[in-house]
DNA sequence: TCCTCGTATGTGATAACATAACATCCGACG
DNA sequence: CGTCGGATGTTATGTTATCACATACGAGGA
C-alpha cells in the first residue's frame, strides 16, 4: 500500500498529513500569484475539508469555525465558500448540497464525482470523454455550455466488494 | 422556424395543448399497467409541470396545489413528485433544487437536462454518449454506478442570439 | 495627514427547501 | 365485517441558503 499511485481517482489510501499540507500551500502560492487574499477563516474551511476528506454541509463547516471562534453565523462558511469554489480550490456537490476540496487545485475547472452510497466517501474523477460528449449532444442543440454537473452514485471498490461477497 | 424536427431535445416550438394532454394520456396508461395509481394530486402535479414547461419548485407547485384546494402542507407536493421521480414521469434537477416534467415518460432513466441561464428554460437530452464515457471512467476506478446526474448551464439558443448579435 | 474606496467580516433576521411523525381515510380482499 | 396497505391530512421541525446592513481595515491619492 504505498502512498497515491498514478491513480485517477481518490479511493487510495495516501498520505494524509501531506496530501493537506501541500494542498494548502500549493493554493497559498496560487493566491499570491493571482492576488487573491486566502484569509484565516478561508484557509481554515480548506483546511477542514482537506482534514474530513469528504463532502461536508455548510453547516458542518460552520460548527467547527464556531468551536474555533472563527465565525458563528452562516454568512461566513458560505463566503468561505465560495471564494474557494470560485477560484476552483473547492467544488460544490450539488447532489449532497455539500463542498469538498478539490483534488486537483491550480485551475478552475469543472470535475465529476463519484460518490458512495455505502460510506458517504466521494472522489473527484476528471471525465474530459463524458463532458466532451456532453458538449457534442448540447451543441447539436444550439446549445452553449458554461459549467457542467457531473456526479454519479454507487458503490466504492471497498462497499462494493462488502456488499456482494 | 417548424414544429418540432427530429430535435433529441426540446428549445423547440410546439403544439402545447397537445403535449399536455398526449403526456399525462400515455403517463396514465401507463399507470394503469403497472398497477400504479394516478390519483387527482398527482395528475394535477403533472400537469402543472408540463403546463410551465419548466423546472419549478416544489413550494411553486404547492402554491397552486393550494389555490386549488388539493392540498396546502409541504408534504402534499413533495409526496406527489416523489411518485413522479420514483417512476421517471418527473425528474428532479438537482441544480436548481427544483422538478420537471420528463419528455420520454414511459420508462425509467436517469437524463441529462440543458439549463437556460438566461431564460430559465430547462431542455432533457438523452446523453447515451455522456454517460457511457462517465461509465467507463467509474468502472475503471472500481466504482459502479448506480445513478447519474448530468446537468448543463449555459445558454440556449435564443439567449444565445440574444446575448451575442 | 486625511479621505475614500474596495474587499472582507460580523451579525441578526429570514427565505427556501425538505422531512419526521402521527392521525385518518378508504378501497381491496378475505 | 374486519383488517390491511396505500394514500392523504396536519403539525411541527430540521436543513440549507441568502438578504441586509453595520463594521473593520489596508491601499492609494489629494
Amino acid at each position: 500500500m504505498p502512498s497515491t499511485p498514478p491513480l485517477p481517482i481518490g479511493f487510495a489510501r495516501h498520505d494524509h498529513g501531506a496530501c493537506i499540507h501541500d494542498t494548502v500551500t500549493a493554493v497559498a502560492a496560487r493566491c499570491a500569484e493571482d492576488g487573491l487574499q486566502l484569509t484565516p477563516v478561508r484557509r481554515r474551511v480548506l483546511e477542514i475539508l482537506l482534514e474530513r476528506h469528504r463532502a461536508l454541509g455548510a453547516y458542518e463547516i460552520l460548527d467547527v469555525l464556531r468551536d474555533e471562534g472563527l465565525g458563528s453565523q452562516p454568512p461566513v462558511a458560505y463566503r468561505a465558500l465560495e471564494f474557494l469554489t470560485k477560484h476552483g480550490f473547492a467544488h460544490r456537490i450539488e447532489r449532497l448540497n455539500a463542498f469538498a476540496a478539490c483534488s486537483h487545485p491550480g485551475s478552475e475547472h469543472d470535475a465529476a464525482f463519484l460518490i458512495c452510497t455505502g460510506c458517504g466517501s466521494v472522489a473527484e474523477a476528471m471525465p474530459d470523454a463524458a463532458r466532451a460528449a456532453l458538449s457534442q449532444t448540447a451543441q447539436a442543440a444550439g446549445f452553449t455550455i458554461t459549467r457542467s454537473v457531473i456526479e454519479a452514485e454507487g458503490l466504492c471498490p471497498a462497499c462494493s466488494k462488502a456488499s456482494a461477497p
